[in-house]
Order: C-alpha cells, then structure tokens, then sequence
DNA sequence: TCAAATAGATATGAGATATAATTATTGTTA
DNA sequence: TAACAATAATTATATCTCATATCTATTTGA
C-alpha cells in the first residue's frame, strides 16, 4: 500500500535529474545509507530491537561492565538519551545494572543471559542483512569500501 | 567549548571496542557519514543553506520547472515537508513558483537569479568539503568508493 | 571540611519525519 | 454533461530523534 502511493506520486520521477549531488560521495553514501537503514530495521523489527538497541547490546557485549557514559559515548548519542535506552534494555532483562561498590555514582552495564543470546541471534540476522547489502561487490572492492568510509571517519576534525 | 565536554565525558573512551559492529557495513558507514554531515553542515551555513534545502536548489537547477511533488520525491521526503522547504526557499527569493497554464493545481519550481547565484557559490564550497572528505584516498579507490555504495543503493527492494 | 567534578536521571525544547485530512483543480465516465 | 475519482498543494498534527539545562547523589581534591 505505501509503495503503491510512494510509486503513484512520482510518475515521472525517473526524468528528475540529481546530476549535480551525484558529484559528491556524501549524496551518494545517504543514498547507499538509507537502503541499508532500511533494511536493517526491518531485519531487526522481529528481534524487538531497533539499530540504537541492537548497537546498545553488541557495545555492552564487547565490553562488559562498561558505564553509561562510555557506553553514550561509543554510541555517539547524549547521556541523558541513553537513559531511557538502556531503562528499555533494562526492563526486557537483556542488560543489568550492577551497582559497583567503588563507586556508588556509576553502574556497571552486562548482558543477561537472554541479553546474550538475543545478541547472538539478532547478530546472525544482520548478517544476512550485510550479505545482501554487499551481494555483487567484490572481495577486494569491499575491502576497499570499508577502507575509504574508516579513512573519511578518520578525517574528522572534531571542531564544532 | 563541546569539544572539552565531548573529551571530558570519556575518559578511557578509547578503551571502548566496537570490535562486533566494526563487522558491518552500515556501521562503519554510519561513522563516516557523521563526519561527512557534520563538515557539509559547518561549510553551507555560511550561506544560510541545510542540506535539505542546497539539495533542494542543486535539484531544482538541474530540473528547471519541475512539481513539487517530483522535487519531494527526488529529495525523498514527504510532500507536506517540503512545502516548509519552498517557503523558505522562496520568502528567500531562491526560487519561484510559476503557475502552469495547462494545470492550475501545480507550480513549476525555477531558481531566481540570486537563487542560481546562490546555488553556484555553495556548490563551490561543497566541492572544497568533498575534497577534505576524500583527501588521502586515491582516484582509484574513491571511483570504487562511489560504484559501492551506488550498488548498495541500486539492492534496494523498495519493499515496505 | 568544603568546593568542584562526575554519573545518572529528569524535564524540556527544537528539529525532523510521517500521516490524515482539506481545498482547489483536473480527469474520467456513466 | 453531471458526478465521481484522482491529483497537487497545503494544513494540522502526532511522533521520534536529538540536544541542553538542571537536579540529586556521590566522589575527588584543594
């Protein structure tokens, strides 16, 4: 039904020039990057989780006993919006705050067992998420692919 | 001033691993159009421009009288959102919007002359962006960086 | 011991995005 | 040709994301 409408209301959308955006990589990653957002939440959608929650569980998982802060800081999103991600997280019992004596101010953030496997099984599906994002690029071509987007996240100046 | 605040807020941040993300397309993705965003933000603000609305002026110079309806379909966003866009654009005297003859319900969207003039000075300053962006990546690399993500873009199913 | 800094949480606001519904106009067809 | 369906733009609105300011509890450091 949406892609019927998406279809109907641009009836001769393929005569519509994007010539001058095509210049540039960052139109063509948003591009590349809304098919694979696409995708991925709807590869996630059966597992309840969402890309912050699904990212929230694999950083918690590489990293056991991590805070709060470094756990919004890995995930580039602000404190106080982590909150309520990792309550969500919290109240499904696929992460625990476990108090750390040393210090009472921070908690320290760990999978449950089903916070694990859920992990393990939402991780196998954007697997075949990735596999079908790349399907048609070559070795060598996604080796490179990835070197170029770590050089351009490299490149960043950090000023605000 | 953010900057300390953002290095402040993470200690030991790079003690923090992204090792099982890392694994993923999207995900190194994502962390480069971050940084692309962030730069293409920084350099069109001198120009009073977004980048939905330079979008929006590239696509209207490449497409001279085209719909509203065919423009939000190119920039791909719904088309209550983008008569936002057009006021703007045109409250700014960037473009206009001419009554068809043949069909009262449509305008045709042109770019004045300040907004063509516009158009060409920010688009200079975006290619200065594309090239901190791609800086250090070669000619052969960034062509395979661009034919990667236009067939990322290109396994779209489209389905909802 | 007292002031500053930190972790987490709460409240809140701004911005982006999506949907439903309205008006004006055009196309279709009975 | 009259009536109905479809389309373009718009308005209103709800939701989601993202950022900032502020608060409490706790720890650190002068």
């Amino acid at each position: 039904m949406a892609r019927d409408a998406a279809v109907k209301t641009a009836p001769p959308a393929s005569a519509i020039s994007d010539a001058t955006l095509r210049e540039f990589t960052g139109y063509n990653m948003k591009r590349a990057f809304m098919v694979i957002q696409a995708d991925v939440t709807r590869t996630l959608e059966p597992f309840g989780l969402r890309m912050v929650t699904y990212s929230a569980l694999a950083i918690v998982g590489d990293n056991p006993g991590l805070s709060q802060t470094q756990l919004a800081a890995a995930l580039a999103i602000e404190r106080p919006n982590l909150v309520v991600i990792v309550d969500e997280l919290e109240g499904r019992d696929l992460v625990n705050r476990d108090r750390v004596p040393t210090d009472r101010r921070t908690y320290a953030l760990r999978l449950t067992t089903e916070g694990a496997r859920l992990l393990a099984r939402a991780t196998e599906a954007v697997r075949g998420h990735e596999a079908r994002m790349i399907k048609g690029i070559g070795k060598a071509d996604e080796a490179t692919l990835i070197a170029c987007l770590n050089q351009i996240e490299a490149s960043d100046t950090g000023r605000s």
